[in-house]
DNA sequence: ATAGGGCGCTACGAAAAAAGTAGCAAGGAA
DNA sequence: TTCCTTGCTACTTTTTTCGTAGCGCCCTAT
């Protein structure tokens, strides 16, 4: 293993963090780890949504990180910004159909923490 | 909304990061959203592996960051320590599930950035 | 016309998290 | 004993996030 993978890259020319792998759920995971990356998908899911209401609804998400994460999710073409405010694009709505999941799974899981 | 849901804090005491609505979701994203979570949990899918493997597994994950996230995915049981190293927990292996299917996903769009 | 109000967004210092590097105590094999 | 490997702590530097302030734009009501 360990093949000579063209190392991922987000546009813009920003470097995929850790796991130099090139594995690409690594990749993924990097993009989705970034604070509130996931949180924005979830909350954009049914329906757009202004910049101020993300932010309200992502826990008052300071709107430098949360301006940060748009520009990212839309480098990568996860979300678009028409009027109306933000939106999943269809790659993003296939992704979060993935992540979807995992809301019925939390609502098992978090009371027994 | 915005009602006197019991805040969820993670066993130590330590409350989640951000959006405090104490939707079960937000409290997962927040877990999963630290870094090397998901990682680490997709490492040790396929069988047990120690701190040393994870380690490299991980991109070289610095040892203090993945040993934090190790106690707090210990804490929250979805990991446990046992001989052959550390390894998925039922509960683990049932979240691990959820997450398989972001591999798919991501092997298709890695290669479209 | 103009004074608000909501909007997307930038700036910037402070705090928190992660990276990077070194090294130690314990256990096991030689 | 000596030599490894393993799990982990300590410490410094760098990166990320937070928290707060505020600007320019557009729209509407006065």
């Amino acid at each position: 293993m360990d093949t000579d993978v063209p190392k991922p890259v987000l546009k813009g020319g920003k470097p995929v963090r850790g796991s130099t792998t090139g594995q690409p759920i690594m990749v993924l995971f990097d993009l989705l780890s970034r604070r509130w990356a996931m949180g924005v998908l979830w909350n954009l899911a049914d329906g757009p949504r202004t910049f101020r209401d993300l932010q309200a609804q992502c826990g008052s998400a300071s709107p430098s990180v949360l301006n940060t994460r748009l520009k990212e999710l839309r480098d990568v073409g996860l979300i678009e910004n028409g009027k109306g405010g933000y939106a999943l694009t269809a790659t993003g709505r296939d992704l979060f159909e993935r992540l979807e999941p995992l809301g019925d799974w939390a609502m098992e899981w978090v009371p027994t923490l």
